[in-house]
Parts: C-alpha cells; sequence; structure tokens
DNA sequence: CTGTAATCGTTTAACGTTAAACTATCTTCG
DNA sequence: CGAAGATAGTTTAACGTTAAACGATTACAG
C-alpha cells in the first residue's frame, strides 16, 4: 500500500474533508461563542476560569502551559478578568517571581453559572450525532490531530 | 428515540468527541499556519490571495462576503497585502464607493507558488486516513456545522 | 431636483494572539 | 559572597478580529 499513486481523486476527498471539518469548527466556535458572549465573556477568559474552577489557583505560567497560550497573552487575559473582577493576582512570598491567579467569590460564582450552560450547548450539538458517531469522529480527530 | 433520557454518559461522549475536534483542528491550523509563514503570508492573506487567484479580481465587500469576514478586517488584511506589493485597490469609476481588489504580478506569482505546496500540505496530513474515513469525517462535520 | 435611504469603505476601541525584548527575581557555581 | 545564567511575568510591535461610529457616494422618493 505504501507506494500507490495518490491522485487527484485522492486530493479532492482530502481538500474536501478539511474544508468541511473546517466550517463545521467555526460554525461551533461562533454558536459557542455567542453563548459566552451573552454572559459577559470571551472565550479565552472562559478558558481561565473553567482551568482555576476544576484544577484549583494556579501560577500563571502553568496556566500557560495548561492553556497551550503564550506568556503575554495569558498577561492580558488575566488583566482583563481581574479587572472584571473575577480573578485576583497573589504574589508569591516564596518566589516573588511568580504570580497565583485565583477565582474571586464573582469569578467562583459566574464560572458555576456560565460552565453548565456553557456544557450544555455542546452536548446540544453534538446530539445530532449517535454515539457510535461521536466516537467515530473523535477517533478520527485524534489520529488526523496526531498525524 | 425523541423522548429518550440522555445520561452523563451522553455527556461525556459529546464533551470527548468535542475536545478531540478542538485539538486537531488547532494542530492542523498550526501546521498549516508554519508552512504560510515560511511563505511569508499569514493565513487571512493565503485567503485572500487564493480567492483573488480562483476567482478573480473582486469588490471589497464581495471578498468579506467570499471569506465570512467583517468589512474593518478587510481593510486591514488588504492594507497588508497592498503594503507588501501583492494586491493593488482601484476605485470603481462608475460607483466611486467601491474598490476592485487586484492581485499584481508578484501576488499571482507568490499564489502559484504557495498554493500547491499549502494544498500538498492538507492532502499530505489528511492522508493518514483511508478515502472511505474521509468521507465519513467530512460528512459528520456537516451534520455537525449545520446544526 | 432635492433631501432622505442605503451602501461602501475606513477608522476606532476592545480583545486576542505571538515572538521578542526587557525587568525582576532566583539559582548556581566559582 | 558575587557574577553568570535561568526563570516569571510584563511590555511592545505586528497582525487578526469584531462591532460601532463615521465619511463619502449613490439611489430613490416626492
Amino acid at each position: 500500500m505504501g507506494t500507490h499513486f495518490k491522485g487527484p481523486e485522492n486530493e479532492v476527498r482530502s481538500l474536501d474533508a478539511y474544508i468541511k471539518l473546517v466550517r463545521c469548527t467555526e460554525s461551533l466556535a461562533a454558536s459557542l461563542e455567542r453563548g459566552l458572549k451573552a454572559a459577559g465573556l470571551t472565550v479565552s477568559q472562559f478558558g481561565v476560569l473553567e482551568a482555576l474552577y476544576h484544577l484549583g489557583s494556579m501560577h500563571q505560567n502553568v496556566l500557560c502551559e495548561k492553556l497551550l497560550k503564550s506568556g503575554g497573552n495569558l498577561t492580558m487575559v488575566v488583566d482583563n478578568l481581574e479587572k472584571n473582577g473575577l480573578v485576583r493576582r497573589v504574589r508569591d512570598s516564596r518566589d516573588r517571581r511568580r504570580i497565583l491567579v485565583k477565582l474571586t467569590d464573582k469569578g467562583d460564582q459566574k464560572i458555576r453559572e456560565v460552565f453548565p450552560a456553557h456544557k450544555s450547548a455542546i452536548v446540544e450539538k453534538f446530539n445530532v450525532l449517535s454515539d457510535e458517531e461521536k466516537q467515530t469522529l473523535g477517533a478520527l480527530c485524534k489520529r488526523l490531530g496526531t498525524a
């Protein structure tokens, strides 16, 4: 199988799958973004709150690793969350380079309110697929993503 | 089937498929972005050049519709392409509100060089899947995206 | 013909994103 | 101890993105 000629039909099938994947993701992202925006959060802000909610307070550099974002980016997102009173920065007394990011009461309340709705929105979207189809989609995506 | 109870297992399967879809798309996008960056283009710039290359010169508002982007966004992307000499703006003499965006010779040369490489990169990625799997993935994405 | 709509593109403000330069702090090792 | 190097976070520059306000132009109603 390794040396088979891959013709134009093969290209077309790949490009067709690619464009459908991209459109699907964009549509999904736009829909979920609307939901979060109605709750006053951006996707990035939600990501930070959700990480803090499920994993507890974290140093900013750990947050970078978890969310796969750059340091400069997190400075801004945490700035905006702090501005809105959803998060608090606490300097580490042992290592004064480090900063611990914590949910405020307001932030905790916000994520407890927003997370279930967000989750429901995802589940609802995916329920156009059967359980088997969800599993198939996940498996194909996993192989494609780690290629 | 319509009134079946959807339990936590159902939620887990949906969320699992969702996270794999997102990771896959991000990984794919990052990879393709690197290729374009090496050629001196951003994804958005590539999108504009590719549209002009395959569909011909277009008014800026038509470009907005084709690429599903806001007007303000296209002003910036076209600005940057113009700055790099890849594109030219021509005021419409009939309707002086309108602006026709055209590929320059340099832009035409650039997209002729970059497009095949970009296409190959996509095809190569998707060739970890069989033709049938590509089709399955495309079909599932289509249903999910139009839900 | 004239003033009111509607349309096109730009600008601005806000947020996100990265890479790279920079500051402050800590660690290590001579 | 003290200098060199590593690490944490911020800042800056560049690009992308949207929504909303705006200026210029055209279309249309009266």
